[in-house]
This record gives structure tokens, sequence and C-alpha cells, in this order.
DNA sequence: CCCTTCATGATACCGACGTACCATATTGGT
DNA sequence: ACCAATATGGTACGTCGGTATCATGAAGGG
């Protein structure tokens, strides 16, 4: 037998080769040429390691998906040891927006995943569904440890507020992707709400807030 | 000379049927031999009223995006003559919400130009980028007016909020649109959000338009 | 040592799609 | 009434993309 190599380092090899070129060029462009070009093998290659184009596309979804938790975990691990709510909350924000290349190749080829699958059922029936409900549970999660040490305001209704902030960092990133909205200003809005979730630090809400 | 004919007409004809067939099978998969059957007329006339795919697709744009400021306007002038300032905004916002067939088609569409918009200069170039730019001035507007009429809190930033609004609209949308979030829970977001900026209770626009 | 099995390459096939070309019916103007 | 411009149909052409087929190299086991 050849050089046993292993399938599933050649699969994500391919994988990124596949959202390299569909993050410059579109994902409805995208062709099996084109990613065994990108990854520098031969176009039998991909057939070999995808039998056909849609496993191919349902394996990139999940590559992409799983760098990008990769990638928010490491956002997570920069804030420090225990950050406090806010740090936390503010850092899984900010690393949803398109603000360097990588993050902007995950927001279109999300989007565009998301996109196809409203028409395509089988696409739709992928796992990324419930990666959405996850975050939006994890902030809810936050936001009532926030409010239980008396660091947020205790009237708010943390999963609406969750959905709102979530629902906000969403659709700015997109207005960054397509050129309408800065970076800055979408932070600075999505810190005006944090604002008025978090009491400042200060001393009025704390006496209220804590037992 | 034959039957001179409205190409205008025709035009808007063949857009039309250019929407119903995207907004079930997707933007990407259509083609112009299904516009044409669509339509009911022959491929050929299709290529004489739009030379080619590209203007088709670009006119098919601007009649979703004319199409749906129709129905905004419809919707506002259904909630009657002079409504409040939150009668107004709630029409806005919940107007884009995907809530029957043609405003899902229309959210479906809209988005999928977007994101084709990312990685496609010509599209990006096209004029349904200061769509959005206007909803938020005519939003902010709203929201000033209101806070003129110590109908909304003073202290509220509108062009922020405006922008939220907008935001949080625009991402349950697309929720709702692969069906991971229900049109009342997004309503009740939007609801809360409202109930947040606008001071006085549900009933001030009818004491203030009659009494 | 050779045979079997895995890995990889080159290329052919087939359908779909956008576009172009040719043909023809219809009717308004003089 | 005839010409010419308009409107519409049918169909062919070239390309591109996904898939399938044939072929070959490379190594581990009996």
């Amino acid at each position: 037998m050849p050089k046993r190599v292993d399938h599933e380092e050649r699969r994500a090899q391919i994988a990124e080769a596949l959202i390299q070129v569909a993050g410059r060029r579109g994902l409805h462009a995208v062709g099996m040429r084109d990613v065994a070009a990108e990854a520098g093998v031969s176009l039998r290659l991909v057939q070999y390691y995808f039998e056909t184009k849609e496993k191919l596309l349902f394996y990139g979804l999940r590559h992409l998906t799983d760098r990008f938790t990769a990638r928010v975990g490491a956002r997570l691990a920069a804030a420090g040891p225990d950050p406090g709510p806010r740090a936390t909350v503010e850092a899984l924000l900010l690393a949803s927006l398109p603000t360097d290349e990588e993050s902007r190749t995950f927001h279109l080829l999300y989007s565009s995943y998301a996109i196809l699958s409203v028409t395509d059922e089988a696409l739709a029936a992928q796992p990324f569904i419930d990666n959405p409900d996850a975050a939006e549970n994890a902030l809810t999660g936050l936001l009532e440890h926030a409010q239980g040490a008396g660091l947020a305001d205790p009237d708010a209704d943390a999963r609406t507020e969750a959905i709102s902030l979530l629902a906000m960092a969403a659709t700015m990133g997109t207005s960054i992707l397509v050129g309408q909205r800065s970076p800055e200003s979408a932070i600075a809005v999505l810190q005006h709400h944090l604002d008025r979730i978090f009491t400042t630090s200060g001393t009025a809400e704390r006496v209220a807030g804590s037992s």
C-alpha cells in the first residue's frame, strides 16, 4: 500500500482552500476545480476525499463553524483568566464582528450558507442551525450571572437582551461587510446597550443590587 | 410596425417572474429559461427586453425594492391618517418582518442580493445600497419627533436607537426566514424595546389624535 | 518478490446555461 | 398597398462545471 495519509487532515486542508476561494469570489462562484487549484492538488483528489460537491460544501460549513468556535475561544482566553461578565460579553459580541480578513470571510460564508439553507432543505438539515441557539443561551446565562452578582440591571429580561445584542451584532456585521458601516460605529452601538444593561460599577445601583 | 407594446410593463412582468422563481428555488438557481417559463413567454423574449442576465438581475433588484417600498407605504396608510409616532415606527419595523409569502420572498432575495454584492462589485454599485440609510434617517427623524412631543425618553440617542431597532428587525427577519424564530417572539422583542424608548402607554396616539 | 490495496493523475462525458443567429408574423405610416 | 420597423419564436453554439472512467505509482504483507 502507498504512504497511508491522514484523510481527516487532507479534508481539512481542502476545506481550508474552499473557504479561501469562497471568501474571495463568493460561495456561489466556487467550483471543484477552483478548490483543487487553491489547495494545490488535482481535481481528482478533491473528488477522492469528498465524493460529491454537496459533501464538500457540508464539510466546509462544519469546518468553518469549528474554526470560528476556536477563534472565539481564543478571544475569551485572551481576555484574561476570569474576566468580569461584561468583558466576557464584549469579547463574545466583538469576536463576531468582521473586523479582519478571517472574521470577514467567516461572516460572509456563514451568511451565504444561511441564505442557501432557506431554499435548500438538505443544507437546512445540516448541524449549523443549533449554533445560534447555543450563543443565545450562553449570553443569557452570562447576563443572568451578572444580574446575580449585582453588576447588571436586575429588572432587565436577560434572554430578551441577549437576543437583542446578538441580533444587533449580526446585522451590523453584515453592514460592515457591505461597507455601509464602520466597525467603530458598530462597536459604539453595542457599547451603548452594554452601558444600559450593565450598571456602571457605580455606587447607586450597587447598593440596591448587592444582597 | 407590429402592436407597439409597453416595454416597461413587459419588463415588470418578467421581473415579477424572476422574483417568483427566485423566491422558490433561490436566487443562485434561477436561469433565463426558468424566468421565461414562469412569465409564460419564450426565452427569446427575456433576451429581447433584457439583453443579458446581469441586466435582468439588476432590474429585478430595483423592481423588488420598489415593490417593497410600495408595500411599506400601504402599511403606513393602513395605520390610519396621522397615526402616532409609535404606531408609525411599529408599522415600519413590522412591515420588514417576513410574516407572509410576499415579505418572505422580499427578505430572502434582498439578503441574497446583499450577500452577492460583497463579492460582485458591479452589483455593489447598484442603487440598493442607499436604501438602508434612508430607513435609518427616517426612523431617526420619527424618534426625534416623538421626543419633541414628549412621547419618548428625551435622554435616548435617537440615531443609536434607530440603528438598533433596524438591526434587530433585520436579523430577526432572517431568523424567521430560516425557521429559527417565530414572528411572535421577534415582535415581542421589538415591542420590548419600543416600550423602553417610548414613555407613554400604548393608547397614546389615540388620545393625541382624536381628543 | 510480487501482489494487492491505497493514493493520485489525466481526461472524457454529459447536461445546463447564457448568448447569438435566423426566421417570421404583425402593423403603422405614406 | 407596400415597405419597414417592431415583436416574437425556434434553435444552434460554445463553454463551463460536476461526475465518471481509465490508468499509474507507491508501498506493505505473505
